[in-house]
DNA sequence: CGGCATCCTATTGTGGACAGTTTGTATGCT
DNA sequence: AGCATACAAACTGTCCACAATAGGATGCCG
């Protein structure tokens, strides 16, 4: 599938379009885990050359989505369960620590950002599209981040709602695309806590949001098709 | 000053090479923060094309040690005091977090690996060799957070101590080159609190810590030298 | 004398070439 | 048949060349 872009590139825009294009494909699982980054075929691809290209897959590189092996083509990162209880541990600490500082430093401009991305979140909920609503969660969260005004938690906080969202995938197809309101309810209270400055309960929501979310991810690694199979013939009628 | 490094580099060996030298030269500030990191004078410098330079760059820039422009060199990050609240909120929380996490998971080789750094650490001290001194520093709280087990957690935490580096290093030049004992025997307490498995001890411990260390810059930041200057010229004696 | 437009130079962003590895295949031997 | 070796294709890492842009110097005009 070849991605034609510009009829002129802006010098200085190639690398960017290219970066940004590969995250956006590796966040939607476009390219999947593992799959390996050929530099040649992807410039290709975007009609430039391998320059623009290695730059992006550098970057990406640094920010934890691929893995370059020494002469060897990168790979998109796979997706690690081994370490789930770090990365949820990680998640935790850092949706309570940006969503209590947002309780004390957001502005009215934060607010109405929040608000104003959670009601479309809530329209791709109506609409059942899946897809949106993993990105909007993203930004949801990502803009209380913002509105905390600490641009080292910002950072972490986003780049594991990246990483996250590729499991997410994973967990709402299992589901059948259907998700449940309870998500949505515990963003109208966070925004309340936020908007009426209340630190402390807007801490305690967020650590229950993430408890909920690893619950619902927990279930869904437990659920195993053929556990109570059994697989000695049943007893004739 | 040129740097020359090996006869013949192994392949893929040029860009970490440098992006290795370059890290080093921008935390021990002999490249100034602000400073302009042009391309085909380091390439020259280390003997070897652009590519490996523009690389090192990118992954640098990933890190926030440089700061790249449009179509304009690309300079070392300047050190931003207008963010030291916030950087000393995200240091706390982070050396919280990981000082804890060493006490419940840290093994046998952790602890040993944490004294040994802290008893290269003292030595230093005792040499009054503060480069030394900063950069084991940081070593100390890198072996600390690595017992923690989270990688997520280490790798904004290292990211913070190696930032933190550069201004440590203008805050001592200040007290010429002399340290506080206090210190070394906070770093003893720790280590005894993450040999004990005592997770609040370790925690409350690296919580004072870091005040200790904010306290200190921050009274450097106070001092000013003409504050209390007459500006009257003294009356005749 | 100061301010603005123009030209010039140095540097970045990108394209393309070349060499060293690695991987896959084919062939020969056990 | 299975394994080891050798060859070949392809890809990465590096180098080099070129175009576009930013910054400074120069000259002109108010």
């Amino acid at each position: 599938m070849t991605v034609l872009i510009k009829e002129k590139r802006a010098r200085g825009e190639a690398a960017l379009q290219v970066y940004q294009a590969l995250r956006r494909e590796i966040l939607d699982m476009s390219l999947a885990p593992a799959a390996p980054l050929d530099e040649k075929n992807i410039a290709a691809r975007y009609a430039v050359s391998r320059s623009p290209v290695r730059e992006a897959i550098i970057r990406l590189c640094a920010e934890g989505l691929v893995r370059t092996l020494p002469n060897k083509s990168a790979i998109v990162s796979p997706l690690d369960l081994e370490e789930f209880p770090a990365y949820v541990d990680a998640l935790d600490l850092m949706q309570r620590v940006t969503t209590r500082l947002a309780a004390m430093h957001r502005t009215e401009d934060d607010l109405d950002r929040i608000k104003r991305i959670h009601l479309v979140f809530r329209q791709a909920w109506a609409a059942d599209d899946v897809l949106a609503m993993i990105e909007l969660n993203r930004n949801f969260h990502s803009a209380i981040a913002e509105a905390g005004k600490n641009r080292h938690f910002t950072m972490l906080y986003t780049r594991l709602l990246d990483e996250g969202r590729r499991t997410l995938r994973v967990y709402f197809h299992s589901l059948d695309d259907t998700l449940p309101e309870d998500l949505a309810q515990e963003h109208d209270d966070i925004i309340d806590a936020i908007e009426r400055r209340d630190p402390d309960l807007a801490e305690t929501l967020a650590h229950q949001h993430t408890e909920q979310m690893a619950g619902l991810l927990l279930s869904y690694l437990g659920k195993r098709s053929t556990a109570d199979f059994p697989l000695q013939r049943p007893a004739a009628v």
